[in-house]
DNA sequence: TAAATTATGACAACCGGTCTATATAATTGT
DNA sequence: ACAATTATATAGACCGGTTGTCATAATTTA
């Protein structure tokens, strides 16, 4: 099959470190020394190099959150309080970014969004998807469609801008008013 | 003296470069190249080398932006009005990144906040400065001081979510779509 | 003119992604 | 069972581009 041991390893690590370092700080020869895994298997397993790598980690990242996002979400029926979670859960993971989960994927996004549109579409979708999670979750509670797909987006970027801004203030300020302010953001 | 004609044109390169492709894909060459200037001219201005030039781009673009933003947010009395011009403006110059009003410090502040603590600082004063800039108008208008400060951070934070996710979709819903919402997060 | 400052382009050391050439294992055919 | 062929896996060489240095030229100042 396509898809070996050494194969998921070498995602994984690559898709941590393009998360914390962003694209074009990441070598490939980073990613081989920290997983562990020959030089010459990233070409045989990647055949198309670099943005194949970076392609699938933002695919696999997006998965992970996508997941992490769910089980926080379905954890309270509340809206407000499932979403104050993730906030919360972004939080207590700031200081922490050897935990893949809360580190966006914002850093690769810009990177490389005005490069490949390969690479920015990927990106985008894994936004759309995270987006549609938090609408989905107003729509059960009642609110309409429209109106949830609105704030679904406005929820996403408004964690992404406060996630961005946290880290690089090295502060949790900026989530912690964001956690607060979720009521006055989810009205129907 | 220190600051000559070449430097500042050395700098307003450096600055669109780093804003729009980030600062490892910047590379002095391209630098030079695109300024006009001869290569020995950068460590004769800039003799800490390429950091100091991020360092100092990084400060010109903060002021830069507080400049365009003061305007915008003087123009109406009202907040409300006045902080949807700023989104509007964001999403008339979203298609041309050649403009520099507009594209955000974001990139940069996540490449290199986990790698140069002097970068981290400089990128963190530049964002805050504008959170200031949005709390003052909101004191202006009646708002509690604290509440000012509070909003004023939410504000900078989600204008930044909202322009990343705008430009990694190459769609200007999202802040399309903010500033809709700001009549509704606005508020004492 | 002499000295000090300002400015410059050629050069060196290095590191990046890519790819080729080769070794090992698996599969197939006879 | 053994040979031939294909698939899998790996190490290292290559080329282009990166940052940074330095000896020297141009310009100003005394």
């Amino acid at each position: 099959m396509g898809s070996s041991s050494s194969r998921l390893n070498i995602l994984e690590t690559a898709s941590k470190l393009f998360q914390v370092q962003g694209y074009h700080a990441t070598g490939l020869n980073q990613i081989i020394k920290e997983s562990g895994s020959p030089k010459g298997s990233i070409y045989y397993h990647f055949p198309e190099g670099k943005e194949q790598i970076a392609l699938e980690a933002v695919e696999y990242t997006g998965k992970i959150v996508r997941e992490q996002l769910n089980k926080t979400l379905t954890a309270s029926a509340d809206p407000v309080e499932s979403l104050q979670s993730v906030v919360q859960h972004l939080v207590d993971h700031l200081g922490h970014p050897e935990d893949v989960e809360g580190v966006p994927i914002g850093l690769i996004a810009l990177e490389t969004c005005s490069m490949s549109e390969k690479l920015r579409k990927a990106c985008s979708e894994a936004f759309t998807s995270w987006q549609r999670l938090f609408a989905d979750k107003l729509i059960e509670n009642g609110f309409k469609q429209d109106r949830a797909r609105e704030l679904g987006i406005l929820l996403q970027c408004t964690l992404e801008g406060a996630l961005t801004v946290s880290v690089t203030q090295d502060n949790s300020e900026p989530l912690r008013i964001l956690k607060e302010q979720i009521p006055l953001i989810i009205k129907p």
